[in-house]
DNA sequence: CCAGAATAGCTAACATTGTTAGCCTGTCAA
DNA sequence: TTGACAGGCTAACAATGTTAGCTATTCTGG
């Protein structure tokens, strides 16, 4: 059960489709058990018939954002001059447009196990593309972005940062280096 | 020296270093009320007389946090030829030694009401003057850090990329661009 | 030197959380 | 027709942060 389900039943989408539109409405304090069943019209525990627990169903919630956010990048892709600009908007745009997703997507360690397979590596392909397919790079590429983008969610940078300008000059830095083939 | 706090008793001090110990020792999951109490030998409602609540409780323990990373950025700079990669090396290593602190410490919004006054800035300094004063590359350059961090505790990379190579990329892209000084 | 306040512990209890056990009802295949 | 099962339900449990209210010790002012 716990090594290829992931294979979500018509039902357990539903649910998790509730349950994202509850975190998106209420954030992550709102997204109990209790609150996500009366937004169905059942009880918590009649969740369980579904989803095995509360992990299961983040697990899904996650998924369905990796799915959104490989889209984002899609459309984003179509016919941009510079790949890398373009992406970078569309990475900022998407946490801001769903915070509470974009924590949950990100915040803790993965349990790759309980995800749609594919769905994360669908999402990052984008970005190593960008770079050029040099790996090394695009992981820190991409950690650039998700430290900007988290570290602004979470108001870590003072109030009166230019982080427009912070944002260039880290793309500017990332975009002067010249990519290496390597292993893939 | 480690400046404490001077809104804390030394009772909440005390207090604060003994749930830092736990939450190294057992992780966020370990840090209840009750079990702090019961390494300090006493029962949970004992620690309100002393700290208002457990976000209280938190913030002491990051205020803790931000000391002992602005001694180790202290200790790194002494006789660096550059500055920027003993700064980033230091960065990795507090994180990785006391990962369920890093976690903590920059995992959430921060309420910095309740934070020993002057300590976030302290640490982050080093940063700044590492990168010559540029406050927008400092800011560039920290959430690169943080980002390349977090995503390797959480497991966020693939289990064979090579995560030296990725700072290595990233420090070398950012130790290229000129620093521009602007307002400080 | 004593009275009262402050300090710092205690027990009991509450609401909320995820979760389990066990029951019931309707649907549908054998 | 019957029996499995899908999918709901109620009741309940343990753990969490937290509050109310009691008590014992210590400090302090007259």
């Amino acid at each position: 059960m716990t090594t290829t389900d992931a294979a979500l039943t018509p039902r357990a989408r539903e649910i998790a489709g509730a349950a994202l539109e509850l975190l998106e409405a209420e954030g992550p304090e709102g997204l109990t058990m209790r609150r996500l069943a009366a937004r169905l019209g059942i009880r918590a525990p009649s969740i369980y018939k579904h989803l095995p627990d509360k992990e299961a169903l983040e697990a899904a919630i996650i998924s369905l954002g990796f799915e959104r956010q490989a889209d984002a990048f899609a459309g984003a892709l179509e016919g941009a001059d510079d790949p890398l600009t373009a992406l970078a908007r569309v990475y900022r745009e998407f946490a801001h447009g769903h915070p509470h997703l974009y924590r949950l997507m990100t915040e803790r360690e993965l349990n790759r196990t309980l995800l749609t397979p594919g769905v994360e590596q669908r999402a990052a392909l984008p970005v190593h593309e960008a770079v050029g397919g040099d790996a090394d790079l695009a992981r820190a590429t991409w950690a650039f972005a998700h430290g900007m983008t988290i570290l602004e969610l979470d108001r870590r940078f003072p109030p009166d940062a230019d982080l427009d300008a912070a944002w260039q000059r880290g793309l500017d830095a990332f975009r002067s280096v010249k990519p290496r083939r390597n292993r893939d």
